[in-house]
DNA sequence: GTATTATTTGAAACGCGTATTAAAAAATAT
DNA sequence: ATATTTTTTAATACGCGTTTCAAATAATAC
């Protein structure tokens, strides 16, 4: 059990460290050049190093993408959180907040099509994400509105995925068929609301 | 204004019938080996043309993949209107179908991914197909079941816009997010609908 | 130094969507 | 047949995500 002889493996804060430098320059590609111009061989050539490299330490390229997601998804906090700042009436919060999540999102077409729409319906590459805690953060917002507004609601879990569910799916749409006479944003976040707030 | 020499253009028949033969082969590739499967360069060999002459009569790849749209909208009608069948009472349509048309996409990711997921969040391409007026179709079953439940709604549009832009999410959801410990799929759809059964 | 192990590199390959462009082929009027 | 016009083709190119693999490099123990 004494130390083997050769290179020692990378140690734990080595990786994290390459990792970080990785999410670092990917950030500033997609922030300079937008989603398109973040490929593996240019976010390579930012990096310093081997295309290949890049395999050896991230699954592929969408692992490399989650870990822009984190930043974006807590852009979109502040702004969900901004918009609650003076505000105390439950109902009001709730829906100023679903308000701003959606709108968020329909001004964010870019941030969009990278969080929800870079994934090949992948599947365990996701779930990574999910047990680091980032989603649940930003179910939680919306669990603690509901719960303002209803204290002792049993159902909080329901209202809340389904509500979050739901408003992305309403960023969706207005994002991939934004040509349709859809209602208002606001006339459809209400109405998406309608079922929770009750 | 006579006939003028050299080749006629291709007549808007020969058009079609050539478009159509793209979208028997896609669809018959896209049966066949999936999703990914569906390249231009192997449905050029399967139409038995050049990749190029695609392009001649395509805008490009989601153009031909519009063309499966078509088919797999009206097969997930199809299992719409069967959970309708011998239901009467308006409440239960509207909650029956609702979750038939949620089942339908988690059931067959594949199709969820088709249609909503191989878009680059395009403008004009969408377009057309919605002026096709294949999406206008998927709206008014809801429309029609949300007015047999209340006859003379006047947000029947708010209402089932929203209801089914919240059900596409609900369906991404739990496509794209897995493993997340998602309340029950009719748990989410009642509750997506209590805002529109009232 | 040498041996050993871990990591990185470089080059090549595959098929992908898409674009360009000159050459070939097809279909017509005269 | 010839001229004219439209359509198709072939070849080539670019960058893409990803994989494979032998060669190079780095870091350690002895």
């Amino acid at each position: 059990m004494t130390k083997s002889a050769g290179r020692p493996p990378l140690s734990e804060t080595d990786i994290q460290e390459f990792r970080a430098r990785v999410a670092r320059h990917a950030m500033s590609i997609y922030r300079e050049d937008g989603f398109d111009a973040v490929s593996m061989r240019r976010l390579s050539k930012a990096v310093g190093c081997a295309p290949t490299t890049l395999y050896a330490h991230f699954a592929g390229k969408t692992e490399i993408l989650m870990l822009l997601w984190a930043e974006v998804l807590s852009d979109m906090e502040g702004h969900v959180r901004a918009c609650l700042k003076g505000r105390t009436e439950p109902a009001d919060r709730l829906r100023e907040a679903a308000l701003a999540f959606v709108t968020y999102w329909v001004d964010h077409p870019e941030h969009f099509r990278l969080v929800f729409m870079s994934n090949n319906v992948g599947r365990s590459e996701v779930d990574s994400f999910i047990e680091s805690g980032n989603i649940e953060n930003g179910f939680e917002i919306f669990r603690n509105l509901i719960r303002d507004l209803d204290p002792g609601c049993e159902d909080a879990n329901v209202k809340s995925e389904t509500l979050v569910a739901g408003m992305i799916g309403l960023a969706m749409c207005l994002n991939t068929i934004s040509n349709y006479p859809w209602p208002t944003l606001s006339q459809m976040t209400r109405q998406l609301l309608s079922g929770t707030i009750s």
